[in-house]
DNA sequence: TACGTCCATATGTCTAGACAAAGTATTGAC
DNA sequence: GTCAATACTTTGTCTAGACATATGGACGTA
């Protein structure tokens, strides 16, 4: 409930927009504790006067921070600091990247390569003719050489050039990335069932233990489908996580 | 790639911002197929100017809907429509408005209601003293007659009155919502395993049945738990579909 | 033909204000 | 003392512009 002043500096000669500056230097205090939790924010009119900024732009840094969730506004009231606890709203990432970030090494065993027809179902999901030839993905995914996900993938050719070297050694999505595709949204569906005899042969577990279905289509900025996967994942050593807003 | 004029008519007396009403009739443009997907808008100074806005107002709208991922921006290029088939990226919803939305009519057995100390874990995650009596909630949810999940809730008391005749009746978060309580982010955690011999007689599976786990805990707007659920699904008719976004 | 420069176009950022509306606190009447 | 009307604070919406910057095509030159 304390109100702090608040005093930041603004560099209006770097590229990166005021207002954005502002967001981020609020963010960062906001998530290091230095600005409590409960806090109340000034006012925007005396904020602006204070950055030396006018109100819009001000705002525009709030509703940023309002938007992630770090802020929440009332008319009338003010604009108070909520917990920065859970943070975004749920990305688009990948199994590889959430690993990496997560301090584990993951390795990849890419058990098969090549570029056929997919089955109908999958063909479907692409938004390509039947008979449409695609890359076909299966890879093994470790961590601490135990393993944890056999995932498919089926991308459209014509996007990014695969080889096992690559997949190997770099996550599906920062290859594509790289290749200038913008992966932009996604649906999945998360389900659970029983292992069949050769998933658990691959996934060391015994037949009938618990996965996790996920099964993912990935859409470009233009709406064009650009990478299908349907993975499994070991429900003893897997979950996932997510942060829901409203 | 074609371009329309657009034209849509703004009541400047209605309570209902500006900005909102451009957005809306042109989500509802976008979504019934009256502008094609691929379509370009023409450009925002034309746009305001035809329109009787100003610049920034109309540009909010699009913002507005370039936020829920029906148009796409770029810089010296334009603004263009793109696939409306997935929509709003996430939402704080329960598995009974889901399931009612959906056209099916879910009934709720309750088969406990009590105000006691509930375990450990528990009240870590309620962020409440380890003796605290909250409300301890368990409820087998049915579809069509069949059994679907078996939910676990636990809800500080002081919030909402609960009884049995209502929660029979009306989905957790419609009571909490209607006492006032703002429902403003959940972190949940999905996973799998097989069912128990006492969870697969409730739910009507075999033992050993793959089951979704789903653990969410919920806060308000100003970061204070309002409700833990840990809740089991049966995975042979139950998933969980999300959009992801960036 | 091939390539680089320049320019037109469109969105991105920012300013300085005005009025509206919601919520809170204060004041006044009964 | 209680309750309703009023004043004040704060965010919400909107206007009318200005300048910056990324993109793509046209034009000219080698």
């Amino acid at each position: 409930m304390t109100e702090t002043p608040l005093s930041i500096a603004i560099d209006r000669s770097s590229p990166v927009p005021l207002y954005f500056q502002v967001a981020q230097e609020l963010e960062r205090r906001i998530t290091t504790g230095e600005i409590a939790v409960g806090t109340r924010l000034e006012n925007e009119l005396l904020l602006a006067e204070r950055l030396g900024l006018s109100r819009p732009t001000l705002r525009r840094s709030i509703e940023y921070l309002v938007d992630r969730g770090l802020l929440v506004r009332k008319r009338g009231v003010g604009t108070q600091v909520v917990m920065p606890r859970v943070r975004r709203p749920l990305q688009l990432s990948s199994l590889y990247d959430d690993l990496t970030r997560a301090g584990e090494h993951p390795r990849t065993e890419v058990l098969r390569l090549a570029v056929e027809a997919p089955p109908d179902a999958i063909a479907t999901s692409l938004e390509v003719a039947p008979d449409t030839e695609v890359y076909v993905i299966e890879r093994l995914r470790y961590t601490r050489d135990e393993p944890l996900a056999l995932m498919h993938n089926y991308v459209p050719v014509g996007l990014v050039a695969l080889d096992e070297e690559k997949l190997a050694h770099q996550g599906l999505y920062q290859l594509l990335r790289a290749a200038g595709v913008s992966l932009k949204i996604a649906s999945q569906s998360i389900g659970a069932r029983n292992a069949t005899a050769a998933e658990a042969r691959v996934l060391d577990e015994s037949r009938g233990a618990p996965l996790l279905t996920m099964d993912r289509t990935v859409y470009d900025d233009v709406g064009k489908v650009v990478e299908v996967g349907s993975h499994v994942y070991r429900a003893a050593r897997y979950s996932f996580e997510l942060t829901l807003t409203d």
